[in-house]
DNA sequence: GCGGATCAC
DNA sequence: TATGGTGATCCGC
């Protein structure tokens, strides 16, 4: 049933015309970056949907105007040069390339083709669901004045706004300022993340009744498996699909788009398709899926982004079909891991796998923030005290404790700088955020700076109990671990990764037990031997290296952060008695844990760092 | 392992 | 006058 055989009927000849790119006349140093730059400055959701009727030239103008001279228009304006000089190269080795090369490249690539074909899965059906200007459309059901006039969601930068203000060009990731140039009488709103939550968890909902392992990627956009819930009902893909849109909107009326095929790559590209308030529906047929694919701008497809997107342009890709046609040159000027990307792309390949966001681990959490700029140290000081604050909440929330503390300073050029160091042990509160942070900001004096942040890694997970009981557990043997705590995000990072069961991914026991006692215990000073016996201690690093073969690349998966579930989704079953959620107000399981789940995923930064997504629709 | 870049949202 | 914040991953050294 494997077809080997590529449906793409022609490949470009491996003795093409070396000279065949025709665009670049132009010596890109300085000169021609100007029209580039405009598209730059355009930001990343020009290609989104209500744009229609845009004049983008006119609005590219004043955008440029409107931003020249500044310290972010000449940032801008050197890595547009710089990533011009970057492509160049690229079409120089790409001309030095001879033929005898490429067609060495064209075998591997078609043994690559052959051995991700063999992947492919057609059996599920998977649904990728976008509500339509989130934070806009929720907006307008409290102020329906508002839907006729142009209006924006957001402070200082536009997180979104409706389709009205699109029509002028207005985008989200906009600055403020520069929306109100292009459309005087835009009226910008402030963000409300408690009624978008309350608003998202209506809709996740109706979700989970579709597929209760649902994965809500963000506060509007889910992936769902709708294998099961067709078959036990016998309806057609597209009719749940519509049904289910239709009952989103008169439950919430809200609406939301959707993309319906046999993996989440081709299911979440179609979901744009007609949007706004439409489905697409691509069939579960390899034909169907290589067509739609084929004529797909590169920068459609989710992973490319504006670099990509020129690099592929200059080596006249232009559409996802023509990955295929160029694709041995494709093989000899990218990595593997991009080349395999664009295979996949290709081929309209994905992931065929659905699961709950609460199942993936989080790698990370940081807090940073921008002012006007500065470079006195008690001003600096006092920044970076916020931001640790900041971060030792979220750590708090999270039960987390990170290994290595990250800088990251952005100067007033714009320029970003980050640094990096391993910890004397994790760390969790905001007096040794700001201690190490310190030290490793000073190093970088004198600076200008306009953003100070703080992240750590290697983090250390706290949660589920108390010292004690951790301390205890610590104490039991390891074939205990196995049937004690079923759902944490403990290993599912090794299983996530083909590795399930003896993966050495996380700590075990023990280690936690010992960490906890050196977080809270030893608390000052480092008690160096301590340290490195602990560091020594910690178990090899697999994961890492695993990637070789199979997707995983360019978040094939999504990797999302931490808890995510709606409300009652409780597995106890226990006595349901509810509570109003202090957050959104909606009814939770009065359960303790269940409670506190929900409470956390209510003000996980993961929501409300929702205000700055969008960044499109 | 670190720092810079890219990307998504 | 003036352009976000959080998290992940990849690549080159």
């Amino acid at each position: 049933m494997l077809v080997s055989e590529p449906a793409s009927p022609k490949r470009e000849n491996t003795i093409s015309s070396p000279e065949s790119s025709p665009k670049k006349s132009e010596s890109g140093t300085s000169a021609d970056s100007s029209g580039t730059l405009r598209h730059r400055l355009l930001g990343p959701s020009v290609q989104k949907s209500g744009q229609d009727g845009v004049n983008q030239a006119a609005v590219s103008e004043i955008i440029y105007q409107a931003s020249q001279g500044s310290k972010y228009f000449e940032h801008q304006k050197r890595k547009e040069k710089d990533l011009t000089k970057k492509v160049e190269y690229i079409v120089n080795q790409a001309a030095k390339v001879s033929n005898q090369e490429l067609e060495a490249a064209e075998v591997r690539v078609d043994a690559l083709i052959r051995q991700y074909e063999a992947t492919r899965d057609l059996t599920q059906t998977i649904v990728h669901v976008d509500c339509d200007a989130f934070y806009a459309s929720v907006e307008e059901l409290d102020h329906p004045e508002l839907k006729s006039k142009p209006f924006a969601v957001g402070n200082g930068v536009l997180c979104t706004c409706n389709y009205v203000a699109r029509k002028f060009g207005v985008r989200s990731a906009m600055a403020e300022f520069v929306a109100r140039k292009i459309c005087p009488e835009l009226i910008v709103l402030r963000l409300n993340f408690p009624k978008y939550i309350e608003k998202s968890n209506a809709i996740r909902m109706i979700l989970s009744e579709y597929d209760p392992r649902h994965c809500a990627m963000t506060l509007d956009e889910a992936y769902l498996n709708i294998t099961e819930y067709c078959a036990k009902v016998t309806k057609d893909r597209e009719e749940v699909v519509s049904e289910m849109r239709r009952r989103i909107f008169e439950t919430t009326g809200l609406t939301v788009s959707a993309g319906i095929g046999p993996n989440s790559r081709v299911a979440k590209i179609a979901s744009n398709v007609n949007k706004p308030n439409g489905q697409c529906a691509i069939a579960n047929d390899r034909e169907a899926v290589m067509e739609f694919m084929c004529n797909l701008p590169v920068r459609k497809i989710t992973g490319v982004g504006y670099v990509l997107e020129r690099q592929l342009l200059a080596l006249d890709v232009n559409s996802c079909g023509e990955i295929y046609r160029k694709s041995a040159l494709l093989y000899q000027i990218f990595t593997d891991t991009t080349m395999t990307f664009l295979l996949n792309c290709y081929l309209g390949l994905g992931s065929t796998e659905v699961k709950p966001i609460d199942q993936y681990e989080r790698k990370s959490v940081g807090c940073e923030r921008s002012f006007r700029a500065i470079s006195e140290m008690a001003q600096m000081k006092q920044k970076l005290q916020h931001v640790a604050e900041d971060l030792e909440k979220d750590c708090k929330r999270l039960n987390l404790a990170g290994r290595k503390l990250g800088l990251k300073l952005k100067k007033a050029t714009f320029e970003q700088i980050s640094r990096q160091r391993p910890m004397p042990r994790p760390i969790n509160t905001a007096s040794d955020f700001y201690r190490y942070g310190l030290q490793m900001l000073e190093k970088e004096l004198p600076i200008t700076v306009r953003l100070i942040g703080l992240r750590i890694t290697d983090l250390v997970n706290l949660s589920h109990e108390g010292p004690m009981k951790t301390f205890l557990k610590g104490q039991r043997r390891h074939n205990d671990r196995l049937e004690d705590e079923p759902s944490t995000s403990m290993n599912i990072h090794a299983e996530f990764k083909g590795l399930v069961d003896g993966s050495p991914d996380m700590h075990d026991d023990e280690e936690i037990g010992e960490l906890v006692m050196m977080i809270q215990g030893s608390q000052e000073e480092d008690a160096s031997g301590v340290i490195d016996d602990y560091r020594s201690s910690a178990k090899a690093i697999a994961a890492r290296d695993i990637k070789n073969e199979e997707e995983l690349v360019h978040n094939t998966e999504p990797a999302l952060e931490s808890e995510s579930l709606p409300l009652s989704t409780d597995s106890g079953g226990s006595s349901t008695a509810l509570v109003s959620c202090p957050i959104c107000g909606n009814q939770v399981s009065a359960d303790d844990q269940a409670l506190n789940h929900h409470v956390d995923w209510c003000l996980s930064r993961g929501a409300i760092r929702e205000a700055v997504k969008e960044t499109f629709n």
